[in-house]
DNA sequence: GCGCAGACATAACCATCGGTTATAGAAGCA
DNA sequence: TGCTTCTATAACCGATGGTTATGTCTGCGC
């Protein structure tokens, strides 16, 4: 018995169709038949009634519905902890983070946690925009920096770092450029750079999709992963809200950044899941992010008198913060 | 991810070796050492570490040794509950049974179970030895009427049904085929005609293992099925003990049967497995197996005064147990 | 020290599996 | 009738899962 196959059919009883199944599933229509038709010769039994409307299922098929949902879970949380044992036997803790991490702080929690942990190494994943968690919610890493809100956030741990204002990344020869800040609805008919459309909520989330007064959003561009990003910017297809941030670790011929007014700010979290509280290295990192937060919480407040003004200026953030 | 490479893995952890584990699991050791590799390579992790005294497990090997037992289990049991499911659907009972199931009262309780559930069909599957509780282990069938005692029987709900004295089946031309009754310990040295070795116990219970003072057994042949066993008990391959029913249900130019005495007798039960109690076809199932039992006990001990002596005279009891 | 035995790894080969594209049938619908 | 939309089938291809034969390393007995 193969999980593959236990996909395969769960999607089919899903959709009540191969060929809608075969869509999500991201292959042909003939391999599913083939593939049902497999799973059914190998327990001797039908699971569907086959009609011109579609597939529906037997008794027997709506018997292996039931259980297969929680077979096929209980088989990749084993393959997780098995990861996750190796890596805790390596003593690597895996990091998965997303563009930027957790900005500046990032070198610091890392060197702290490093210090607590002696004998450790962490490994930092980067993830394309189409996996928000980092690779946390299958198991890839033990821990992540994420931006906030993303999808399956509720079965996570997840405490808030960093806050940062969304700004927008635009084309340099756009003219909203040369503005000092640029208020959200004058991008409300502008043609978005958007994450891939499986991320659902996270790509409405930076497509402000809640701040657009029912407007729709015109997509101009999808893209994955910070450098396509950046290209698709350069590029004129469009423009994107992005964390202040970006003008720093971003920065880019062709690619402008400015203040945006109007919407919600852009949050950092530390997230890891809930059975991921027993393992110390998990704990002692948590632990260390937090540390950070409280000290750049306080930087940042005390620097946020003086800031206000000067980030509105645009343009010498960079410097700046790196100094 | 795929049961079958769990259970390469199980083995191999079990018996920490390639070698051994090709062995047990009727493989080839090269092909085990692909699949291992294969699995390793799936999970990006190193299950066991080689040495030349064998393989050993590695952290994450422990962690997924731990956890893949119960995989394979719940995959097994979500099987057996779809192919249960399909049979109830089709209002079949599945029923296995071992040769001759239970005597001349199979008819009557088939009768009595379709009587009492009007619409059900009853499909019986013969079992090899090799398979003693004739699928209902592995779900094939939902009851089953079977030799005890039976190695799992622990696990499954059993009730007797019938009890009959073990003879032994011998070739025509033995000596021994002359006498009307034979002490067991004059078969000691006897080889004999056995289960395969995979059935365990069952197969030490039809070699009377236990009764013999710890003499060891002489195997004549190894067969898997009623007319192999005939033919090599003809062939004088070896003798074998059997229920006295054999005698009427397997009577053979060649072979001869006689009474046993000093080892126990034979009993046949009614087994289902602990959830089929809630199947109302098996409870039926159950209920006219009990009864048959009840009218059976009553008749055969009405008749046991004549058929004592009867009986030992031999030869003749296939043809007053069809009257 | 030498050869042997035992255990895992590799090579070469073959059937089946899991996927593809192209196409056939059947049934609803304008 | 013809179009659309299902599922099923055919023909094909690379990867998988198995085989046998062989290599390589190591420990052991002499």
């Amino acid at each position: 018995m193969n999980t593959r196959l236990l996909r395969y059919f769960l999607a089919v009883a899903d959709t009540g169709s191969l060929t809608g199944a075969a869509r999500v599933l991201f292959v042909s229509q003939p391999a599913l038949t083939k593939q049902i038709g497999r799973l059914e010769a190998q327990l001797g039994v039908a699971l569907f009634t086959r009609s011109r409307t579609g597939m529906v299922l037997t008794e027997a098929g709506q018997a292996l519905a039931r259980r297969a949902p929680a077979l096929v879970d209980a088989c990749e949380q084993a393959l997780r902890e098995t990861k996750s044992a190796a890596s805790r036997a390596a003593r690597v803790l895996r990091v998965g983070f997303i563009a930027s991490a957790a900005n500046e702080a990032t070198q610091q929690i890392i060197a702290a946690f490093t210090d607590a942990q002696p004998g450790w190494r962490v490994d930092m994943h980067q993830a394309p925009w189409s996996d928000p968690t980092a690779g946390l919610a299958d198991g890839e890493v033990d821990v992540a920096l994420l931006r906030l809100p993303f999808p399956g956030q509720e079965s996570l741990r997840v405490e808030v770092l960093l806050t940062e204002p969304r700004w927008v990344a635009l084309p340099a020869t756009h003219p909203l450029a040369d503005r000092d800040r640029v208020a959200f609805r004058e991008l409300w008919d502008e043609p978005f750079v958007a994450a891939p459309a499986a991320t659902g909520p996270w790509r409405d989330y930076w497509l402000a999709a809640d701040e657009r007064e029912g407007r729709p959003v015109r997509i101009g561009a999808t893209t994955d992963q910070p450098d396509d990003w950046l290209q698709a910017i350069a590029n004129g297809y469009g423009v994107a809200l992005a964390p202040e941030s970006a003008a720093r670790f971003y920065a880019r011929p062709g690619v402008a950044y400015r203040p945006v007014t109007g919407v919600s700010p852009s949050h950092i979290g530390v997230a890891w899941p809930p059975a991921g509280g027993g393992d110390p290295a998990v704990r002692r990192f948590v632990r260390c992010c937090l540390r950070a937060r409280t000290a750049a919480t306080t930087g940042e407040t005390r620097e946020a008198g003086t800031v206000d003004s000067d980030e509105l200026t645009t343009g010498t953030d960079s410097e700046r913060n790196h100094r």
